[in-house]
RNA sequence: GGCAGGUUGCCCGAGCGGCCAAAGGGAGCGGUCUGUAAAAUCGUCGGCUGAAGCCUACGUUGGUUCGAAUCCAACACCUGCCA
């Protein structure tokens, strides 16, 4: 799988891998794992493949949702995970391409998600809204003391989370994410590594061409589609920013400039995910052989696995 | 040309004689993260230093004062009203 923070170049690379693969006889499709791209209709902003890529390339986990409908962890990992599991049932490689770390460990690793309950949720928004969020991690420290000390006061929705968990559940609330094991068997992750002054370049060269492409047209009809009624959807980077000037509390090129802003952090919170995960194999997004150099990694089977016949190369293997 | 106001740290912006390296916000940098993750959240934030401390800093130059970002004068630039 392909991991790296935006802009770097994960979406070219996924697709050359493929076109690799299939010169050396083996058929692959791409497994998306980029939280926005399950939207129907969030196509600009959110730099989907294009139609004519997607019919060359079978891509999975993508176009699932309206952009009034919420997307959530749990749903993408159980969808992601069958889908994979269709690809190697059909001897296809799955190339797990996206930038949504917890999306990623939450498809290869060992993330279980405890349930979720609309009607407990919104009490507890309720809760939040009249008695403040100092209130509920009170609860919380004595409903659940461990988790109250690992979550700030202040981080309301991970207070909710936990106190819905303990509910639902009647049992305490791990606050502690997993150790970094593979669930999934033969994995490889590959990471692409941009330096940050040329990665602000090409988020600022990205978001000026969603820009020109028709950005705001596509928000403004998003919009009349009930984009504001998905919590998740209407917090989208570039979606989030052009609905503010569409209200008239932005301009339109502050509109911009905040998205270039909003993405560039985004991208550091990403890298910090992915630093820590010491399994991630790093290609420099400027090596000369990129895509050979992947492949490389992945092996010809996809899975890091290199066949006795080819040994020099399984120094290779993860 | 006359009158009034302004010039603060990377940016915006408060301060109006000592408690000011200077509130607050933004950017930057670092961290946290299990059902909103393109989200949420915390810290840090002039330089040197472990610290005490020192240096540089509130348009410029001079002055008043024990002491000035804060008061005075001149100059420069910007803004508003009258012409």
């Amino acid at each position: 799988m392909l991991v790296g923070p935006t802009a770097a170049g994960k979406s070219g690379l996924a697709a050359a891998l493929v076109r690799r693969y299939a010169a050396a006889g083996r058929q692959a499709e791409i497994v998306n794992a980029d939280s926005m791209l399950v939207y129907r209709g969030m196509d600009i902003g959110t730099a989907k493949p294009s139609e004519a890529e997607r019919a060359e390339i079978p891509h999975h986990m993508v176009d699932l949702l309206d952009v009034d409908e919420n997307a959530t962890v749990a749903e993408f990992q159980l969808l992601a995970r069958h889908a994979i599991e269709d690809c190697r049932a059909r001897f296809v490689i799955p190339i797990v391409v996206g930038g949504s770390a917890l999306y990623v460990r939450a498809i290869v690793d060992d993330f279980e998600f405890p349930g979720t309950d609309p009607a407990v949720r919104a009490r507890l928004e309720q809760e939040l809204a009249t008695q403040g969020a100092e209130h509920l991690h009170q609860r919380l420290s004595a409903a659940d003391p461990v988790a109250a000390a690992r979550i700030l006061p202040g981080n309301a929705r991970r207070v909710i989370r936990a106190l819905e968990v303990i509910e639902l559940t009647g049992r305490s609330f791990s606050a502690v994410l997993p150790e970094y094991r593979y669930r999934l068997a033969d994995v490889v992750q590959i990471g692409i590594a941009v330096d940050r002054p040329t990665l602000d370049m090409r988020i600022a060269t990205r978001v000026e061409a969603m820009w020109a492409a028709g950005f705001v047209e596509e928000v403004r009809r998003l919009d009349s589609a009930g984009l504001r009624g998905s919590l998740t959807a209407s917090r989208a980077l570039g979606y989030r920013q052009v609905l503010r000037y569409l209200d008239g509390e932005i301009n339109e090129a502050q509109a911009q400039d905040l998205t270039i802003i909003g993405t560039r952090k985004f991208a550091r919170r990403q890298e910090s995910w992915f630093r820590k995960d010491a399994r991630i194999r790093w290609l420099p997004y400027d090596h000369p052989e990129l895509v050979s150099a992947a492949y490389a990694l992945a092996g010809p089977t996809g899975t890091g696995a290199v066949p006795d016949a080819l040994a020099p190369a399984a120094e290779m293997k993860d």
